[in-house]
DNA sequence: ACTGAAGTTGAGGGGTACCTCAACATGTGA
DNA sequence: TCACATGTTGAGGTACCCCTCAACTTCAGT
């Protein structure tokens, strides 16, 4: 009787690639790639994918929040590194705006385009906590109009979400966007 | 021999059906919307639709236009009813955005979507052609800051646009936006 | 080597949408 | 009335994509 508590060589060959191929594509092209792309790219076929994964959700979040974490955790300690509230705050903004154009994976993470893949959720949870706190040291140090809230914050991050979304983006909305944030300074 | 100059009535009949369920589809679910749905709507086949024309774009160009140029015209009333240049440019973009929120089929013209509905496109140049004369006259009666451009404006209803088609939208992005716009006055 | 559990495969069923075209229908002038 | 130009129809081909599952293959313990 084989040890029924570790999976089959071949079957973790199979995963690896598909992580392989999946963290490519998913960056790529973002987190709504055809699956089948991803096992073709695998080597492997789409059955085994489901098999492995169980679900796009599944692949997601055995794929991305290392990653995204791992960039996040970067943008953070930029953050921390600032001198003061009203850097960390434009540090974090601009930050997570780069993150969101130069990786489509994160920037579909960021909009919660799937909400059941949970540990990513949590993930991005952090990054909004971590934006929460930035707004509110900016208030307590008097740089950031009171009406400037976490809520604004949001629509920022979204807007820049979904214009990186955009295939056909004109470059320089990013302009338009840190001139809203440039407007929230006291 | 039948009169080879007008159409057939039924053939009018139907293109009467097809123009009014495509109005109110496009209007619904933007230019994108399916086809099958509104020879369905129509109470006529799809081929009949390709019948009569041709493609999406010749009946975007068919029954957008109109709706389209009449929208435009009146924003365009309102505008000049503003009796300065600041007041002028604000009117326009904070009714543009509107427009854009309000109607998807307008939203998708104004993203120039469908670049070969020609009609279409005539009619979206004229207003973008008024955003930039209102830049001017701002520039000149010096109300707003020379490092606005009109590519600035592009920006900004681009950015509406696409805010304006996501399904899941939150509320209050066109605070933010417009707060770019506020910090632009001199 | 053998065997049974574990794993893989990919055709196939389901869905959406585009566009075509041969067969069929009908309006209209004579 | 009738012929035929004009017009309609919708199944069917193409192209995506999702997900399943019965048949097949392979690993690994004995």
């Amino acid at each position: 009787m084989p040890d029924a508590r570790r999976p089959r060589r071949d079957a973790r060959d199979n995963e690896a690639k598909l992580r392989a191929a999946a963290l490519e594509i998913f960056e790529d092209k973002g987190l709504d790639a055809s699956l089948e792309s991803i096992a073709k790219a695998a080597g492997v076929s789409i059955g085994t994918l489901y098999n492995r994964f169980g679900s796009r959700e599944g692949l997601i979040d055995a794929v991305i929040p290392d990653i995204a974490g791992a960039r996040l955790q970067t943008l953070g300690a930029e953050v921390l590194a600032q001198p003061d509230p009203k850097a960390r705050l434009e540090t974090f903004v601009r930050g997570m705006i780069a993150l969101q154009r130069q990786d489509p994976a994160l920037n579909d993470a960021i909009l919660r385009r799937y909400p059941d893949a949970t540990a990513l959720i949590g993930i991005c949870d952090a990054s909004t906590a971590l934006g929460q706190d930035l707004i509110a040291q900016a208030h307590d140090a008097g740089v950031l109009a009171p009406e400037f809230t976490q809520a604004d914050l949001f629509h920022l991050l979204w807007l820049a979400g979904i214009a990186s979304r955009e295939a056909h983006a004109p470059n320089g909305w990013q302009h338009t966007l840190t001139r809203a944030l440039d407007n929230a300074w006291t």
